[in-house]
DNA sequence: ACCGTTAACGTAAACGTTTACGTTAACGAT
DNA sequence: ATCGTTAACGTAAACGTTTACGTTAACGGT
């Protein structure tokens, strides 16, 4: 029987064994009344080469400069109540031993984290990354980082990243819901609780957060209106998902700016894509059959307006004197293309910073009043249409 | 005088003035040998309509349980040492008070944050934003978000931009120079010591660090070969800024290539730009007046191509006829322009992943070996070349 | 000599977790 | 009854900050 050494009495003698706990033998002094499990010998604590590179906290340079926390705190923030020069030699040695704070203690303390989150349906597609871009520097100006989560237009994805997102992590929310997205039970238990939350471009209306909106209803009506002033009477109309937003309003838009013109609606002229190059081709190969012909198409965006005039050009159908093209978005594809896109300048990336610029006041001031902002847009005239 | 009472002895008599001390009047008792300052009465701490919307917390969910936040925290972390019955209960009582786990928390105990920090040049240029969702999506399958900081092609905020994030903020950092930056000691004081870094795309050399790259040279000797053999004996070629490691990688392919083929280097042949619209009308400007005439353009990028091409046809110059048009990165952009256009396959968005499966394999292997990883493109043929 | 005053510092709690270690009550075997 | 054993819980330290509050020594005025 191995000898054992009570670390209290020192005695080697009356020590029981009394059980295991965490795979650990423990034993029990009766002399000194005292439970133990033995500790692992701590050896060659300094045989490692250097420190194994662990940041410096305020601790270390409180050490160093004899002083406590406190004062160092003081001293990097600025604080009253501490002598000059007592603060300069502490910022200097701050800085010769590189301290960096810790965001996440100061995080945890101020109870912010000076980061916004975005959710974003994809990356890949101009519009979004331009928002995204607005966003950024809107926010990096106001000293604010972002945490980018790309939903891939996948519902799921969505709810997760915004699990995520929401455990503390952010001090506010922009979300621009993905293309499968038509229920917003996801959203509504975070509304009005520890941050804001704002919806850009794709937005649910009835839930009471605020929005910024590009002008889809007076952009679809003001092309509608300019191509049946062009003598267009048969205008297709491509479209999103129906559950979106922007798939309403553009419709809204366009079925106002037909009734005012006294033109009837044809349903057979209206197509619902999922933004892949299949999809848009299909539709355009249904268009081309209906009678009496279409004069004009009204595309969701310039990257499928681009691609439909490359379609009707293999056609050798003439743009845009047998069909005018027109796109949304103003991305850089539509000067690219021949005839080059005549477009509705959604002002993406203003639609992006005023995005980051509302979240970023009500973080501020912490009003969650509910706002509602459109972003003028322009029709911009190429040779498309 | 108002009569002070002092809150350990109850005396009123015998209480002093004591100085003031951040703004509030001190008192000294006589009776007890206590100072002290009056507190501010706590009224109506209930007369707010319901809780401030704070988390629940583990507290929260042990008071509600009645036991300790150990046992909560071992019911939700599945670990052993609880009862059955105990963690399914605590389980459920924690959805049932809609509990989100405090990140930041676990992070500073964990030393952890489960974050990518990225910094990318830019948004608005296909080529990034591509990478970037690369980088998302490897990122998300491995259960790591992402945080973005855009440096702008600028380099002093590429600077600050890693000092944000070096913050504890992030386990590692994946890192796209900017087109200004030339000098690194901002990364360099950074290696080896508390995250890994990984460099991909545009990256400095001499860094010990990992990196992830195109297939710049190679893709440049590929491309130059092939136009060569077609013919051309006056290949122009669109470069970036000289300090870019693309830069002097194309360079050198293009030059292995001529020298390869015992073709001359004509350095009026080559051109820096900084990817803006003018620099590159300018650049080809200079060229056409060149003699003997330039046969064939290799372009930095798919979207200068595209612009190069609308040039070429303003002035009637035939495609590919009497100057051949090659890209490099194969964007949405090369597909819409007429003729399509030739390009370099950087798969840029394998470039993305690759770089996030790394640094995340360095971050969980804790690992930091330098690796550097070409990533093979292909010649992709179309109308321009 | 004593009092009032204040600049300049320190102490400790708090933020919400995780986890090493201690403790307890109950059980079966002697 | 006593002992050995262990499931199941609790305590407290730690992570790195911020900040409310205490404390002290020195100074000037009487």
């Amino acid at each position: 029987m191995s000898r054992v050494k009570c670390p209290k009495c020192q005695n080697m003698e009356r020590i029981l064994k009394a059980g295991i706990i965490r795979n650990k033998q423990r034993y029990f002094c009766k002399a000194c009344v005292y439970h133990f499990i033995i500790k692992k010998v701590q050896k060659d604590n300094n045989l490692l080469p250097d420190k194994p590179a662990s940041q410096v906290s305020l601790q270390d340079i409180a050490s160093v400069a004899g002083v406590s926390i406190t004062t160092v705190s003081r001293a990097l923030k600025n604080r009253p109540d501490i002598n000059i020069q007592t603060r300069e030699y502490i910022k200097e040695l701050a800085k010769s031993m590189n301290y960096q704070p810790n965001i996440l203690a100061q995080s945890l303390v101020n109870k912010s984290t000076h980061t916004l989150g975005v959710i974003i349906p994809s990356l890949d597609t101009t519009v979004f990354s331009t928002m995204l871009g607005g966003i950024q520097e809107v926010a990096s100006k106001a000293g604010y980082r972002v945490i980018i989560c790309n939903s891939n237009e996948n519902h799921e994805t969505e709810i997760a990243n915004i699990q995520g997102l929401m455990n503390h992590l952010i001090d506010g929310l922009l979300i621009c819901h993905s293309i499968q997205t038509s229920s917003f039970e996801h959203i509504r238990i975070h509304i009005g609780k520890r941050i804001p939350i704002v919806q850009f471009y794709r937005v649910a209306n009835g839930l009471p957060i605020s929005q910024i909106l590009a002008e889809d209803e007076v952009g679809a009506e003001k092309v509608t209106d300019y191509l049946i002033k062009k003598g267009c009477r048969r205008i297709a109309l491509l479209l999103g998902p129906k559950n979106l937003s922007i798939t309403q309003k553009r419709f809204k838009g366009y079925q106002m700016s037909l009734e005012k013109h006294g033109i009837n609606l044809d349903i057979r002229l209206l197509a619902h894509v999922d933004f892949l190059q299949e999809s848009v081709e299909k539709a355009l190969e249904d268009w081309l059959k209906i009678n009496p012909k279409i004069d004009g198409i009204i595309s969701i965006s310039d990257k499928s307006a681009a691609q439909i005039i490359r379609l009707l050009k293999k056609k050798s159908i003439k743009i845009p004197e047998e069909i005018n093209v027109f796109g949304f978005g103003n991305e850089f594809t539509g000067q690219i293309v021949e005839p080059e896109l005549s477009t509705f300048d959604t002002r993406t990336r203003i639609i992006g910073e005023e995005a980051a610029r509302l979240i970023i006041e009500q973080i501020i001031s912490g009003n969650q009043e509910v706002k509602s902002k459109l972003i003028p847009g322009e029709i911009i005239l190429r040779g498309s249409a």
